[in-house]
DNA sequence: ACCTGTCAAGTCTGG
DNA sequence: CCAGACTTGACAGGT
């Protein structure tokens, strides 16, 4: 099984690279008329976006193939006080840059709408923002020129205390979207609410690929291993929605999320890198039905914890796993 | 230079 | 019913 690594948003390598610069709306509301405001949000944005477009370079040249773009790449995108503001005239070369850059290489890339996002939601005005969310995220997707293999990942949302009928929300709501974005959604296991096999229950129902956080899985499950569902999770990237775009006869590999947990106190956050044991174990088991699986980092060291884990996988190069080029190996079931 | 409170947004828990 | 936790990087204001 080959298997690509990727991390989120920012570089510790590179220097003054966030993708993230913000303006908070007190600073907004400060400037001294609302069009020089906006332009200060566009000047913002695009210098995001040039930092997206340098860590790009960065990891092309690191053969990093698997990325998370900051979902902050344009500052009050969503605001309701800023609705009638269209960024994607002023930022279009940048997006289309980024894009392209993506396509030459043929890099993953994905996008992660907060947790702010609900569409499980019963509250009416609660959903209109998520999809609102939503739609940007997708906006910025078309601005980059991707096609539906560039996913927005979610989670499925709050339980309000009954789950199935939670369930059944996120499903009614998802029907209900434009095609566009429901064909770039992926679904992933939360590390509170919805467990790996609640999620893939949903998953399985929509249609909708799922993305398997196998640390959200220690810590929301019922202790089976998380590779006891990998099967069926890998099934869902087959579904005719997951594979919108993606030519015949090529694949759209799994995706997983790892992180290891921040201390035996506090095992829901994320440590600074990744244990390499419990992952290996895993891909091992993945390796039986997988022939591509690719694993996007969540880790504090971000682009650091994903070098250092690659150093880690040399200890076991004569137990399965070949280091490939780049952030690539290959592991032996 | 450094520290601290705050940020547009949601959900859940505990008081 | 409301305040605070959760989680996060960066801003903004203070020392």
């Amino acid at each position: 099984m080959i298997v690509r690594f990727g991390y989120v948003a920012m570089s510790l390598e590179i220097q003054d690279s966030s993708p993230s610069k913000t303006m908070t709306m007190a600073r907004f509301a400060r400037l001294p008329d609302r069009e020089s405001g906006l332009r200060e949000l566009e000047r913002i944005a695009s210098i995001n976006l040039h930092n997206t477009l340098r860590l790009l370079r960065h990891n092309i040249a690191e053969g990093i193939e698997v990325y998370r773009f900051s979902s902050k790449l344009i500052p009050l995108a969503t605001h309701t006080d800023l609705a009638d503001w269209n960024p994607f005239i002023a930022l279009a070369e940048p997006f289309a840059e980024i894009g392209a850059l993506v396509r030459k290489h043929n890099l993953r890339v994905s996008f992660h709408p907060d947790h702010y996002t609900v569409m499980s939601t019963p509250r009416p005005e609660v959903l209109v923002s998520s999809v609102r969310d939503l739609r940007h995220h997708v906006n910025m997707l078309q601005a980059m020129g991707l096609d539906a293999r560039a996913k927005n990942n979610i989670h499925i949302g709050g339980a309000y205390g009954n789950k199935p009928a939670s369930a059944d929300r996120f499903v009614e709501h998802f029907a209900e979207l434009d095609f566009d974005i429901q064909s770039r959604i992926t679904l992933e296991n939360d590390d509170k609410t919805f467990t790996t096999g609640e999620t893939l229950a949903v998953a399985q129902r929509t249609g909708l690929p799922m993305v398997l956080d196998i640390h959200h899985h220690w810590t929301n499950s019922e202790g089976e291993p998380a590779s006891d569902w990998w099967q069926e999770v890998a099934a869902t990237w087959e579904s005719p929605l997951a594979r919108t775009d993606v030519p015949d006869g090529e694949h759209l590999p799994p995706k997983i999320h790892a992180s290891s947990p921040k201390s035996e106190t506090d095992r829901r956050s994320h440590a600074d890198g990744v244990e390499v044991k419990p992952l290996l174990d895993f891909l091992r088991e993945a390796a039986k039905t997988s022939s591509h699986i690719d694993v996007m980092l969540e880790a504090k060291h971000k682009d650091h914890a994903l070098f250092q884990l690659m150093r880690d996988f040399e200890m076991y190069k004569n137990e399965g796993v070949t280091k490939l080029s780049g952030a690539k190996i290959e592991v032996q079931p």
